[in-house]
DNA sequence: GCCGTTCTTCCCCTTACCTCA
DNA sequence: TTTGAGGTAAGGGGAAGAACG
């Protein structure tokens, strides 16, 4: 029975758009002629790997992965990738920085915007769509989600010191309405006809401002002006879009 | 059902290499 | 030509979760 899951259609619609991107891969070419190491070689036993993998029982693959350590993963990784270099070829290119081309970040960025985790068998897939060891797709996402949470957490920054600012301006805005309250001269009178203080407390969790029901408390005709921790309902509770805090 | 082990995947930090001003 | 900064592929450690005996 062949189930074919959301995730893999939108792969093949990725890949659909892979190959239009390989069909010029003049781009690939100069690179592999202009710098030494040829990480865009086309697998020639990719095939076989995939097959030998996923004869692999894996438990926790919903398909199959590279099982194993990281060591023995990454043997099959470079069994992936050719499989015909030698000792001394490994260790001359053991640390070599290898780029990828451009048409190759192009179609990784299309996969990512997808979806920016990928299953064992779309990993394998768009390997070996690629000409990549599987194990470089993964690392190309983990590095592609470590960027884009960099960035999140830049622009959350921004947001919270412009709030910072905002709360700052609001402060001293209140301070110097107090000191004005203070310089009047109040009669008790006055003091009889206000209206009792009003304490205010915000729910930590959706930043709302709840009025305490003081028997004395009148409804306000005038707005209270909270600054921008007062999100509005539908704002209120939303969830982290990024689990920046999760650990 | 609980527990220890194994395996996989992820995140995080770091390193090493490449590119460019 | 050299050099330093920034970008990024990759290495390694640790944690989490699932499967298994």
């Amino acid at each position: 029975m062949m189930l074919i899951q959301k995730e893999d259609l939108s792969l093949s619609l990725s890949l659909n758009f892979l190959h239009k991107f390989s069909s010029n891969s003049s781009d690939r070419n100069s690179e592999t002629l202009t710098r030494g190491i040829d990480v865009n070689r086309l697998p020639s036993t990719v095939i076989d790997c995939e097959e030998e993998e996923t004869g692999v029982s894996s438990p926790n693959s919903t398909v199959s992965s590279v099982s194993g350590k990281r060591s023995e993963r990454d043997d099959v990784d470079r069994a992936c990738s050719g499989g015909n270099i030698s000792d001394e070829e490994d260790a001359e290119t053991a640390r070599k920085k290898l780029r990828l081309s451009k048409n190759q970040s192009a179609i990784l960025e299309e996969t990512f915007k997808q979806h920016n985790t990928l299953n064992p068998k779309q990993k394998l897939a768009l390997a070996k769509q690629l000409g990549l060891r599987p194990r470089q797709v993964e690392v190309w996402f983990q590095n592609r989600r470590a960027r884009t949470k960099l960035k999140q957490t830049e622009v959350d920054c921004e947001v919270l010191k412009r709030c910072c600012e905002n709360l700052t301006d609001e402060n001293r805005r209140l301070q110097k309405e107090v000191q004005e309250l203070r310089a009047l001269k109040l009669s008790p009178q006055f003091y009889m006809q206000m209206a009792p203080p009003t304490t205010l407390t915000m729910c930590p969790s959706c930043e709302r401002v709840a009025v305490p029901s003081h028997p004395m408390a009148q409804p306000r005709t005038r707005p209270i002006h909270i600054g921008p921790w007062a999100s509005s309902a539908p704002l209120a509770h939303r969830p982290f879009e990024f689990d920046v805090f999760r650990r």
